[in-house]
DNA sequence: CTTGACCTTCCAGTTGCTGGAAGCACTAGG
DNA sequence: CCTAGTGCTTCCAGCAACTGGAAGGTCAAG
């Protein structure tokens, strides 16, 4: 199978399998006209990776879930490990973007939207105390 | 004031305004010596933008937040537009992450999470259906 | 006069791709 | 046999929004 081929199949764009190759996820061989060739091995791979992502893992989660995947001496401890990490991560992603919606809704609702320049969104933004004290990267 | 005070002040560490110079958000001005120095003004804008920033504005929102900020003859309505438009995509983004939170939730539920290696979890990535028809993007 | 804290610039790296240019490879049609 | 069109290759650049570090200038204290 040509790249064309497995991107369609499993839904990851050929970019993209390039760039996974080039990062070490993926390995296909080649063919005599320098063409990657890949296997139904491979294929799966790639669907695999493109349902992990999907579900938010990182690339490094992706390689070490790979590992697992393709080891048949693993324990589903690890696997779950790595599952429950990522779950607590976006649990907390979660919650932040939840305090920072109520935050800004509030805002919202407090200003007109007129043609009026008063405003307590920037008001808010502008008050020095706000924010100066606590940091936290919101990613 | 120089950039150490500033950074202080405003919760903004300096590396993040230099930045934040270099691409035009603020202009101080400079010393004899070649030191940045910051008046009230720039401060109260740096604090604007650390705010913006925790709140989850994408830096071209606080452009253009810190433009209607500093303009005596804006309408209320163009912030409010802004926000509601980042309020929106926050709430997108929740959407998203609570829905990858239920499948994965789901999963590591399933799992044993034991010695042995099967893995409703890996099973689950590593089938072709899941996820080769849709193709949303995460961020 | 030296130490240390501060400031400067510039360059590289992060995450996970994505777009585009330049250039082969292959297939179908005239 | 030539050509057009599609698909493949590599490489380079860029996105967001910083962050880290190197190499060096500046300033106040002891």
């Amino acid at each position: 199978m040509n790249i064309g081929d497995v991107a369609r199949l499993s839904g990851v764009p050929a970019k993209t399998i390039r760039y996974y190759e080039e990062i070490g996820l993926v390995k296909p061989q080649r063919s005599e006209n320098g063409y990657r060739a890949f296997r139904e091995n491979d294929l799966h791979k790639l669907a695999f990776l493109g349902r992990a992502r999907m579900l938010g893992f990182s690339i490094e989660d992706c390689r070490n879930l790979l590992a697992l995947y393709e080891d048949d001496t693993r324990e589903s401890a690890n696997v779950k490990q790595i599952a429950e990490g990522h779950l607590k991560r976006i649990d907390e992603k979660i919650e932040q973007l939840q305090s920072m919606r109520s935050t800004l809704a509030g805002l919202v609702e407090s200003c007109a939207g007129d043609h009026r320049p008063d405003c307590p969104i920037l008001e808010d933004l502008g008050s020095l105390e706000a924010g100066a004290s606590c940091h936290e990267n919101v990613d």
